[in-house]
DNA sequence: CAAGATTCCTGGTGGC
DNA sequence: TGCCACCAGGAATCTT
């Protein structure tokens, strides 16, 4: 599910209810994640006031007066809801922070691939827990020379370069598909052979993809919902992912699916050179 | 050091 | 209908 436009969606709606809000109360049901959940460290923010959310990368930050912050990742089946005072937790709602206004902020990961975590930031926001992640991809930081230069004597295909999060973050499996299709490059070929021109083609399809997916919301495949549990609307726009056998919108040709580095890639073997 | 395989966990789906 | 193998949007860790 969670792509950098999921998360930021999310991000974008948390930002409506949480700044100025306190937390009233921690609740933890489950405490096995992809790291042991910080119990310790989630109920000392009991009573701490929420200042802002960010998002980093496909990490969502949420910010407390004294400096701490709260960072949640949502693996592919985490999602993040505001529930009603009372509402009862369900089946894979691990956690729970309870704002001062009686509403519910309730953790959902049923695969338990996500992570939680508090920590404190330096003076520049900048979270070294979160490890390498390149620069964020709609800044101008991300540019056709950044990725030119990083990418160069690379043997790796480049679909595995642009979901490396050291090299590209917010990518994921389905806006990776999405983005070689657009640039019309195939997903196997190595990265380092993409000339100058195809690598800027990459970078402003990725940085166009992930804009125009936050602008719908994000994409629901299965399981990725709102704040409020609406749906993304980008699943409407997907040209590859998940089309296998089924006609190219531009050229008619079967999409083709195949597995790189252990993911699916999907593709048009007639448009993406 | 890069690149590939493996691993964590549960739920939905497609085939028989 | 029931059972089961297989697949899933992520990323850390290990091996080669």
């Amino acid at each position: 599910m969670p792509e950098l436009p999921e998360v930021e969606t999310v991000a974008a709606a948390l930002r409506c209810h949480l700044p100025g809000r306190r937390v009233a109360g921690v609740a933890v049901r489950c405490e096995k994640l992809r790291r042991p959940m910080p119990v310790k460290a989630l109920q000392n923010l009991v009573n701490e006031a929420i200042c802002g959310v960010r998002r980093r990368a496909k990490y969502l930050l949420i910010d407390m007066n004294d400096g701490q912050t709260l960072v949640i990742h949502l693996g592919m089946s985490g999602t993040l809801r505001l529930d009603a005072a009372g509402e009862n937790a369900e089946r894979h709602d691990h956690l729970d922070l309870e704002l001062d206004n009686g509403k519910i902020l309730r953790f959902r990961d049923p695969r338990k691939f996500g992570l939680v975590m508090v920590v404190k930031p330096n003076e520049q926001g900048e979270i070294k827990e979160l490890g390498e992640l390149a620069p964020e991809p709609l800044s101008g930081d991300f540019t056709t020379d950044y990725f030119y230069d990083l990418s160069r004597k690379r043997t790796t295909a480049v679909k595995n370069f642009i979901m490396d999060q050291r090299r590209v973050v917010g990518v994921g499996n389905i806006y990776a598909s999405e983005s070689l299709f657009r640039a019309r490059i195939r997903p196997t070929t190595a990265v380092g052979k993409l000339g100058k021109e195809r690598c800027q083609r990459l970078v402003t399809v990725i940085k166009k993809v992930l804009a125009e997916a936050i602008a719908t919301g994000g994409t629901t495949i299965s399981d990725f919902y709102g704040v409020d549990g609406s749906e993304g609307a980008f699943a409407r726009e997907l040209q590859v992912y998940g089309r296998t056998g089924k006609p190219c919108v531009k050229c008619g040709q079967p999409i083709k699916k195949l597995t790189i580095g252990g993911r699916s890639a999907f593709y048009c073997p007639q448009c993406q050179k």
